[in-house]
RNA sequence: CGGGGCGUGGCGCAGUCCGGUAGCGCAUUGCACUGGGGGUGCAAAGGUCACAGGUUCAAAUCCUGUCGCCCCGACCA
């Protein structure tokens, strides 16, 4: 492609409605267009980068076993009434009717569709495995997109779906996608960890999320700084800090006037937030239930909606927590009647703890579970926090910032059963089909790799997702020697199977180099009278500094060398 | 959905408080010069000031309403 007849312009400013890096540099290069909040076009080299990563994308499904399908963007609701997720899905489906008034919605994800799919033609354990993905476009009509495609409301994604008729299956495919993600990052120069995940509105049980290391990412992820564990906040788990439980004292009040918080209770009698019991309130589904965890640990609401079940727990307002007749700042599941009762098993590993009397201003002493007060659900609700240990018991949990490119899941039997995808065993015997399913955002890898890979001038794109491999700069192209050897050098490097955007502009050479590190295209192939001068042309790999000169007929081997 | 900010040539902004000729930088067009990090000069073109209504002799500016976009929070494959 030449630069002069390439469509689109960079800019020299971005937009002031861009803030974030990768927002700022896609459209300054002149890769994206942003035509609505959380919506975007793709220009010629957008598109060329986009075009790269689908390709890697499709090539390690293919390898990997999937089969491509597509299905519709636009779907009847009575789908998603069948699942049961149309009134549940989040964001709310985007939804229209049709001239014939039936109600129709714009696909967010397409579980339904995969499952009708699968379900159309799987009688047998002899259909089975198989594994289907398309690369088709959604809508989730986010509340707040933002950062540019970060967090779009219209996004191409991978999705890929998995059919089995047993766990052994299910585990041999699950792994195989694992392992197609892996290769698929790899190839796209982005450095990925794998950490578990909770699975959330698509439901299921085991789920792993893909997550490039950045600082501007949203998703915040513990890992530890001696084993390979690594999870997302959501599910990150650690090993609690055990008291020894001494002699159980009896319970006494005491009078706390002011006290409102652990904070100043632990204060008020000299000892470590881990002698007491907090309680924290929460409305779910209309009902007011009390979480209670040890003073040193915080609650996970994650944890907390899966142990009730998935219902989403919020925190109780003020009259919520007045009309379930609890004292704010002095309660305590001590006592209490008729409120449900979460306790973390945080409060298992102490004793003697300091607890709300349920009654203003006063607390009490010596609580102890389960002698004081009893728990309708046990479990774990804490929330894991850099520092504390990792629960492999190798090493602390350190934080990082990331941004989620991929997650699979394990849906198990959520889908096939509510929608009636079943198969007929050796045995003669109906079963669920169990269902894996596996997404990769598109445009999102391409932002995140320019968060993740950028400098003062602009992005450093890694070299199978750039639009172009090679950004050959022809300088005095006024020169009838010079420009006849940039062009047989054009000739010659695409010849040798590169991508390569030739700037046959009249500009200054100040103008191309700029373009040139603002689009991040890895590699740069100057020829000028003075690289000329000075024996060749010079190359000059976008991450480095420095340049070399080589002669014409070594320049394929050089940039070769350079792209890797 | 709560809080905040912003809408003025393609892009970035000033002008709005205090009503009266729409302005600056970049980009664009032409010519000349220049030629290794967004170069210089001369000349030129380009704007329903987000939209609608109102006040006024007069509105980018004041009033009312609407729409759009961004940020923080809540939420989130």
């Amino acid at each position: 492609m030449r630069s002069s007849q390439l469509f689109g312009k960079t800019l020299r400013q971005a937009p002031g409605d861009a803030e974030n890096i990768s927002h700022k540099l896609l459209t300054r290069a002149g890769f994206i267009q942003q035509i609505a909040a959380g919506i975007f076009s793709l220009q010629p080299l957008g598109n060329r980068s986009i075009t790269k990563i689908r390709n890697i994308i499709r090539e390690e499904m293919d390898r990997a076993g999937g089969q491509e399908i597509n299905m519709p963007v636009i779907q009847p609701r009575d789908l998603w009434e069948e699942s049961g997720r149309a009134e549940t899905f989040v964001p709310p489906l985007a939804t229209f009717e049709d001239r014939r008034e039936r109600q129709m919605i714009i696909a967010p994800t397409h579980e339904e569709t995969a499952t009708a799919m699968a379900r159309a033609s799987v009688t047998s354990y002899r259909d089975l495995p198989f594994t289907i993905y398309q690369i088709q476009t959604k809508f989730r009509d986010e509340t707040r997109p933002r950062g540019g495609l970060l967090r779009v409301r219209e996004f191409e994604m991978k999705d890929a779906y998995s059919f089995d008729a047993d766990e052994e299956g299910l585990e041999r495919s699950f792994q195989a996608m694992v392992a197609a993600y892996k290769r698929i990052f790899k190839r796209c120069g982005l450095d990925v960890v794998m950490v578990d995940a909770d699975s959330g509105g698509i439901g299921g049980k085991d789920s792993n999320e893909f997550v490039l290391l950045a600082e501007s990412g949203d998703d915040t992820i513990l890992m530890s700084d001696e084993s390979d564990y690594a999870a997302n906040v959501e599910k990150a788990e650690f090993i609690k800090k055990e008291f020894p439980i001494g002699n159980l004292c009896e319970v006494e009040e005491f009078a706390t006037p002011d006290i409102k918080t652990i904070e100043a209770l632990a204060k008020l009698e000299g000892v470590s937030r881990s002698k007491t019991a907090k309680a924290v309130f929460y409305s779910v589904d209309g009902e007011v239930v009390i979480v209670t965890i040890r003073g040193d640990y915080d609650v996970n609401e994650t944890k907390l909606r899966n142990l009730l079940g998935g219902s989403v727990p919020r925190l109780a307002t003020p009259e919520e927590v007045k009309a379930a007749g609890l004292v704010a700042g002095s309660a305590s599941a001590v006592g209490l009647e008729g409120v449900k009762s979460i306790v973390d098993d945080s409060i298992t590993m102490g004793s003697n703890y300091l607890a709300g009397a349920n009654k203003e201003g006063f607390h009490l002493r010596n609580v102890n579970f389960p002698r004081d007060f009893k728990a309708d659900i046990l479990g774990d609700i804490a929330e894991a926090k850099k520092g504390y240990p990792s629960p492999d018991g190798k090493g602390k949990l350190i934080a990082k910032r990331g941004i989620e490119l991929g997650h699979v899941f394990k849906l198990g039997n959520v889908y096939s059963s509510k929608m009636g995808a079943r198969y007929t065993d050796e045995d003669g015997q109906q079963n669920d089909v169990l269902m894996g399913c596996y997404g990769i955002g598109i445009g999102r890898m391409l932002a995140a790799a320019v968060e993740a890979y950028h400098d003062d001038f602009g992005m450093v794109l890694p070299s199978a997702i750039a639009p172009y491999d090679i950004y050959l700069a022809g300088l005095n192209l006024e020169d009838a020697d010079i420009s006849g050897k940039a062009e047989m050098l054009y000739e010659s490097l695409q010849d040798a199977g590169f991508d390569v955007l030739f700037d046959d502009r009249d500009a200054p050479p100040g103008v191309k180099f700029k373009d040139a590190d603002l689009m991040g295209i890895p590699v740069r192939v100057v020829i000028s009278s003075r690289s000329m001068g000075n024996g060749g042309v010079e190359v000059k790999a976008r991450a480095e500094k420095e340049s070399e000169i080589v002669s014409e007929p070594d320049v394929i081997e050089a940039v070769r060398k350079l792209l890797g």
